[in-house]
DNA sequence: TATACTGTGTATAAAGATATACACAGTAAG
DNA sequence: CTTACTGTGTATATCTTTATACACAGTATA
């Protein structure tokens, strides 16, 4: 099975981070679905051109998120996530995220209105560019 | 001369930083005026009890971003920050924490409604706090 | 100009993050 | 029960971050 990762040679981004946001927003997202069994470890480090050892982190890190679900032996899969675990999954990212700006935004003195300004803009140019 | 700074010595964030974001939200929000001359990076590292290495980095750093001056033998101050450098300097701050917040959204497939709403929610929370 | 302060340059220690190899253990199917 | 796959545990190499010491250089003033 082929899953389709870009990995950026030249980022700072560490490659195991890499790997393991993009693969997370595939399951998150459903394009991959629940029960899929994903390639071994040596079948994927085959393919990402990086060690076995760093997949294997990737699919421990998602599995203790939930997200997978792994046997020795037989290999790793795609758990299911409920439609109610999933929302609450990202409500809880974006939110984590969200706190950390407007922790900046305070340290800074930043107001209530220019923060609110500033949020508008951003969603209007990253949301836009998706359409 | 005395400088509030809290010190948590169980966080993982680093000393350094600690140190950096308080004096840095100091200086922005004018509770240090412009032109005042900090405490000598020895006496400073005696108030903090680290090492006077470490306030130098902090120094090093603020001053790259043109929040300090420096002068050999005579001391560090604080530079003059224009409002409209300041302002300039809050927004910037401000929109790269944003920007990676709505990345993160995006990564989760959040929508834009829900982000809002969260957005909505979290500000509330965090501005409130301080009234 | 001696002295008692300032900051600086260079070197290094200690800890954590990143990535790896290799021998080991479970599973399934012929 | 052998074979050819799965994942696992342990050890280690490398790099970056964090924090430090110490000898050095500039400044001001008595």
């Amino acid at each position: 099975m082929w899953i389709p990762i870009q990995i950026n040679e030249n980022s700072a981004e560490p490659l195991y981070h890499q790997i393991e946001t993009q693969l997370k927003s595939l399951i998150i997202s459903g394009t991959i679905a629940e029960g899929t069994l994903l390639p071994s470890i040596r079948e994927f480090a085959g393919d990402l051109k990086c060690s076995v050892i760093t997949v294997r982190r990737v699919y421990q890190d998602l599995e203790v998120q939930g997200l997978l679900r792994t046997k020795q032996g037989t290999g790793t899969f795609v758990s299911h996530v409920g439609e109610g675990a999933m929302e609450e999954y990202k409500r809880v990212a974006v939110e984590k995220a969200l706190e950390n700006a407007v922790d900046t935004a305070l340290s800074v003195q930043c107001g209530e209105e220019e923060l609110n300004e500033i949020f508008r803009k951003i969603v209007k140019d990253k949301y836009g560019e998706a359409k």
